[in-house]
DNA sequence: CGCTGTTATATTAGCGCTGTGACAAATTCT
DNA sequence: AGAATTTGTCACAGCGCTAATATAACAGCG
């Protein structure tokens, strides 16, 4: 036995963890309970951005989204099956573009409805808070930027001779 | 089209997740360099309680670490294929202590230098930005607490007249 | 012109993190 | 004995990522 046990409280990592988790599900259940059906959470964002843009390619919709196209694609195939977009094969043979089907087009309001609320519910609780949220995260992008969380860490790391 | 795209801003739940990513990634890496092979970084937590408890059944573990019993299971499971820990059956034929191996004890001397120094790290960061991101998402968890996210998301969704 | 190698695009397989729910087995209670 | 509870496992789900694979397009060169 060594001396306490460092893992004795909870981490920050954790908790943070957590907190999203728990935001996400109750994200999801607002959805749940309007009866929309095979409408994952991830959905939303693609739609509502198509919605906007018109037809994309899957490269275009990552891009635009922040997202590896590599998601963006399984996230596609995903909604294809709910048909909630249709991918024709582009211009180039090598795209798709992809849209909305009526389905698709037809829940946007909503979707788009709750993402507004979900933001005003994050602004209402960064006013809660003594500090914004979002604030404090771009904060510590920045930081880390300017220091790498790597080298931070190993500068802190007392190696036990071993 | 409806009016602005209110997806043109990146949401900070994306960028939350993934700043936590990155700095679980780079907390790997940390690992990886020092060539431990075969612990991922789920396993640190574990092995780490573990040597300041001693055996453990797995649902004990798993309140200790509030995590599922499942996921618990699960992360065993995979430590033992990593000869990390043994799982004997317990004094009940239906529990198993979990104790660690003499491999999995070598390690833990480093995996708590690491865990000290992540939150080091943590609390630097936290020093560095102008509110503590640990608080915050402690005040965050006391408000959501007061008031769920669902409601309140619900208060702010204004329904499109559909 | 036609072959070759590079680039761009999309898909797929596999992995990581976690959770829930169904289930078998063992124990305990009635 | 029969029913209820507890424990652990497994199958499956969600989110995302990388790496490897086709396919198509393009550039270069003989």
């Amino acid at each position: 036995m060594t001396n306490s046990d460092p893992t004795a409280r909870p981490d920050p990592w954790q908790a943070l963890h957590k907190l999203l988790a728990a935001m996400d599900a109750e994200i999801e259940q607002v959805y749940v309970e309007r009866g929309i059906e095979g409408v994952r959470p991830r959905f939303a964002y693609p739609l509502i951005r198509l919605a906007h843009t018109g037809p994309l390619t899957i490269r275009e919709l990552a891009e635009s989204l922040d997202r590896s196209h590599s998601a963006i694609s399984q996230t596609i195939a995903a909604m294809r099956k709910e048909d909630l977009v249709t991918s024709e094969p582009g211009p180039d043979a090598r795209t798709r573009r992809i849209d909305l089907t009526e389905r698709g087009r037809s829940l946007v309001p909503f979707l788009e409805a709750e993402w507004r609320a979900t933001h005003a519910t994050v602004a209402e609780l960064d006013a809660e808070v003594p500090y914004a949220l979002t604030t404090v995260v771009e904060e510590l992008r920045r930081a880390l930027e300017h220091r790498s969380m790597r080298q931070r860490i190993l500068h802190h790391l007392v190696e036990p001779q071993g």
